[in-house]
DNA sequence: TGATATAATTTAGTCCTCAAAATAATCTGG
DNA sequence: CCAGATTATTTTGAGGACTAAATTATATCA
């Protein structure tokens, strides 16, 4: 280790090219260059470096598939077995732990189920190394050879000092968690938000490289949402920016779960929801404080087909969102405002009136060329977003000791 | 001119200089190293292009004052003739021209009065022109001298296309506006809006420097707000973001300017205050669709002496206000709020009922370490504020040609 | 006056980037 | 099968930029 912090310049266009090789796949030298604004020559010489740590490996040509004339490319592709990172995503008596590789593709995952508003502080560390552990172990490799764990919890979190401020899946407030952790694994751990998770993950998916300023709004047992500000997760000062789910419908309205009234969670959440109609309508039965996937299916099965009741909850409910959103529209002027979460399978019932209510609030030099759109719900898509994002952190920390002879 | 475009670190570093001597004032070479991480001796290479160039002068030494043993500090300065700028505020029915100089001081300022609302965007354009020919005329040096212009408006505008989308002082909508003005002029044109210049100039001063994340509420004729995101305004997508004064308080509630119901101006502008108060108090005599200051002086006078029904209407006002920016607070999550503007007069009547509707509308852990303050107002924050954006935005494109022997 | 201290400048060395030249690897067409 | 043609990668050389260290400049203190 000649330097263990090389000149800026090449730390920037090094990390440029690990990014771009994760997020575009395998690319030839040339390629990786014009991306990126640098020259070949210096593409070359970073590729040369990544290449003796074991970072990249070349690709053996493809004698097919090659169309042009000249000397074919050489791609070169990230080393899957590079780094390996977990990614624990902590929600409401659910723990699931997923595996990933220096790619950013998942190799494993578990899941387990156990009451989690009971847990401690130290008892949560206790369970979290556990389980990262015992999930690692079968894998082939040692599992000390983690470079990084990202915690994704539901609720306000502070991820510059790792301190959970508030979760909904958890009694405990404003403790630490990152360091803690940290200490256990003997690795880096990155404490965030699980819509700034999806969120992330969205952004670097080519469909949303035109969208640097994207909200992405989940929609579940609670409400979350991420912002994205020139592709990055906006975080605020505290950490706890973003959050929708609290922003006001109207003073004194229906209670939330957070203890004020008013709160658009309070109409739109599966909870609201669901408090809503369990008195008024048949439903499966089931945890009365949670409802399960089936009965807000049936209810929202109810509202599609003209139940005036499920139909009433369902406008209320979009209207409250709509209103929610044009705020956002207001304060953020974003690209375009993505929705998603489990809560999607309500959305063709909330709509008409969720377009109704933008209308309604806003002009439309305020809603400018804001766009909306829901995204399909795939509850693997938060630790796929919290790998991306404990790579990028490695990275950071990572390539800094990637030096020359 | 050997080279138009030098290396980007040297560019770097040097807008780096010229922006700590504008904000901190006239500096040795060793601090201005220190402050900005770099060597003392790259200041010396850069202060000696600078002076070569006639941007920056050296300090005669003062013989007293000069406390420690070695040799004396060289304080070095921006010349305040390197550079005019001008900043054009535009309100409702008054047009102010700041000259402003390289240092970022106020020379000069008039202001005259007349029917904006009447005006076509050509004909503001002459307008301008004349009025900023007009004012430089008289001033030592040719006007055509001019480095860059900043139109400050109220409204919505949209920077980066210098458009402007709606201002409450202009009929017409939806036009370009900076860049036939920079024709006629002959100069950069950056078109702004009036709370990003009070913005960015707070953001200037000392006491606002480990506060990056700032929420500046300006309340007056209407309520603007500007969102500065590490110490940047923050503009959105299209240049629409922090309208926290067409955010809502309630569904269809008190009747806006822009023509939907329930935003926070409708209750806290002057002209809803105005609205409220008329017909049930007596005021001096006015224009009724614009309240002078005169009037609302009356108004809040009547509100502190307690008058039931002034205090109501600032009671109100001050509600709707603070459950604004709860939401604020809890999307943005500020380091502080600043609320400033003419209509700081009447905080004090709206105060308790405004801190009372954050506290209703938000748990402590979204207030989270979130202050709220207000700022002094005067008038010519904004023209200072629009006097440094516009430097600022010059010196990036004039040091690109500071380039070497 | 000389010792000491601090600021500014110069020097020497390292690193990085890029353009251009050189080299490598392939395809094309005779 | 071989001689261009073509494109990718690597090497080379030049030009900047930055820093630490040495040097020079200018003061105070005793």
């Amino acid at each position: 280790m000649t330097s263990l912090v090389p000149d800026p310049t090449r730390r920037d266009n090094t990390l440029a090219i690990v990014a771009t090789l994760r997020n575009q796949g395998p690319m030839a030298r040339v390629d990786l260059g014009t991306a990126n604004g640098i020259s070949s020559a210096t593409v070359t010489a970073i590729a040369t470096e990544l290449l003796r740590h074991g970072l990249v490996t070349e690709l053996p040509a493809e004698p097919h598939r090659h169309g042009g004339r000249g000397r074919p490319k050489t791609l070169i592709r990230l080393d899957p077995e590079a780094a390996r990172v977990v990614c624990v995503k902590l929600s409401l008596n659910e723990v699931q732990v997923v595996v990933g590789d220096f790619t950013g593709q998942v190799r494993h995952a578990e899941t387990c189920t156990l009451n989690t508003a009971g847990l401690t502080p130290e008892a949560l560390c206790d369970l979290l190394e556990e389980r990262i552990l015992a999930t690692l172990a079968p894998l082939p490799g040692e599992p000390r050879e983690l470079g990084g764990v990202c915690l994704a919890v539901q609720g306000v979190v502070s991820p510059a000092s790792g301190r959970l401020i508030w979760s909904p899946a958890l009694r405990f407030r404003n403790a630490p968690l990152a360091a803690p952790l940290a200490e256990r694994l003997g690795c880096p751990v990155l404490l965030e938000n699980d819509a700034n998770c999806i969120a992330s993950m969205l952004a670097r998916q080519p469909a949303y490289a035109d969208t640097p300023n994207l909200a992405v709004i989940m929609l579940g047992y609670g409400i979350g949402m991420s912002v994205l500000i020139d592709g990055k997760p906006f975080l605020g000062a505290g950490g706890s920016a973003a959050e929708i789910g609290h922003s006001k419908f109207e003073p004194g309205g229906a209670l939330c779960a957070c203890g004020r009234r008013g709160c658009i969670e309070a109409y739109t959440s599966d909870y609201a929801i669901y408090r809503e109609a369990h008195a008024l309508l048949p439903l499966p039965p089931g945890d009365s404080a949670h409802p399960s996937e089936e009965q807000m299916q049936t209810l929202v099965r109810l509202a599609e087909q003209g139940d005036p009741v499920a139909r009433q909850i369902y406008h209320k409910a979009g209207r409250a969102l709509g209103f929610g959103i044009a705020n956002v529209l207001a304060l953020f002027n974003p690209d375009l405002v993505l929705i998603t979460g489990s809560g999607v399978r309500g959305y063709a019932a909330m709509r008409p009136a969720l377009e109704a209510a933008i209308d309604e609030a806003l002009v439309p030099e305020l809603v400018g060329a804001s766009r909306l759109a829901i995204h399909p719900w795939d509850r693997d898509m938060t630790c796929l977003g919290g790998i991306g994002m404990i790579l990028d952190a490695t990275d950071a920390t990572q390539l800094a000791s990637v030096v020359q002879p």
